[in-house]
DNA sequence: GTCTATATAAGGATAGAC
DNA sequence: GTCTATCCTTATATAGAC
């Protein structure tokens, strides 16, 4: 792994742990095992460090849905479960990077702030669009749908947690997530 | 409202907006309305402020599962509405507060940091207390427990993002929130 | 690419006059 | 209770030798 990659891996551990504006560059260097002046050949700033994390994690989260939205065979409710195991994926893939890319973007800077931004209010559109879908063609309850949208992904954006914890396979964690999501927690 | 409290709300709007560790006790000051060092007349440290309001806010939702636990008529569907409306009025209470209770608790020090962290392992026990009484008496599913009691509680803590918005009122979030999560997304 | 040394700014907090 | 002045520490980042 290149040194840049190993600099990005231990400050989103860091930023993970401590937060991004109370980690700074000289915890960083100790943690990559160089002094603080040299993490400069490798990265431009410690906010380049933040783009880079939130950017490369927004991109797999608007690939991913890109691939749902164009399986024309899905309908709503397999929609909804395709973003179950998106979310699940992503956070089992890297948990540290994606705590930060849900966490730590408020740190963004101008321009990049914007642009991180528009990407997650697209996401959350498609997200909308298909709860739409889902109760027009009465496969989901007519709920508030701000309010579905809001619930469903914020339990999805916590996820990680639980991997931290290891406790839980993605199959299974997925398995229970699609049932209490979508079907609920009272027994029928 | 003294001096001390003005203090702690704008404290908590501004750790709310910037995080704790990003804002400067000098801007602080200002959104106050006088010179930082003025500041320590009132309070103690930085430090302090933090402390003052997750403590509160931790207090706020003790309080409220004490009277939902000891209220012996309700079954373990009704004690889960009951707790989605606690956190809608906590919420609804104040918004910055919770806000800061809920994100910001890391950058406490020792030993309120492990003070505040028995009482949240205490807060989530009873929870998932409640939920292992449902699947018992067979009103819920038996899924996983953990992810249960996880995705509902991250549900819950990012209501105030709705109620930032002021779109909808505590009622008709509490009856949505209760709908969603405990009866699922999917038409019956 | 890494180091030491350092520039430059900002942070939390205190002292002491009023 | 508030102010100005200031202490001391820490922060990000750069310069230049090796």
């Amino acid at each position: 792994m290149s040194s840049k990659e190993l600099i990005y891996q231990a400050a989103a551990k860091l930023f993970k742990e401590k937060g991004y504006a109370a980690t700074s560059m000289r915890e960083l260097a100790l943690q990559v095992g160089i002094e603080a002046s040299s993490l400069y050949n490798h990265i431009k700033s410690k906010e380049e460090i933040l783009q880079e994390i939130c950017l490369r994690n927004a991109g797999k989260f608007t690939d991913g849905m890109k691939i749902i939205q164009e399986n024309s065979n899905l309908n709503a409710l397999q929609k909804l479960e395709s973003i179950i195991r998106l979310h699940v994926q992503i956070a089992s893939d890297d948990i540290s990077s994606v705590t930060v890319f849900n966490d730590e973007w408020k740190h963004l800077k101008e321009p990049a702030l914007s642009d991180f931004l528009k990407l997650r209010i697209q996401y959350e559109q498609s997200v909308k669009s298909i709860i739409q879908e889902g109760i027009e063609k009465e496969l989901l309850k007519k709920v508030d749908i701000e309010v579905a949208l809001f619930s469903f992904l914020t339990s999805l954006r916590w996820i990680h947690y639980k991997f931290a914890k290891g406790r839980i396979s993605s199959d299974r964690l997925t398995e229970n997530l699609k049932n209490i999501l979508i079907f609920g927690l009272a027994k029928s």
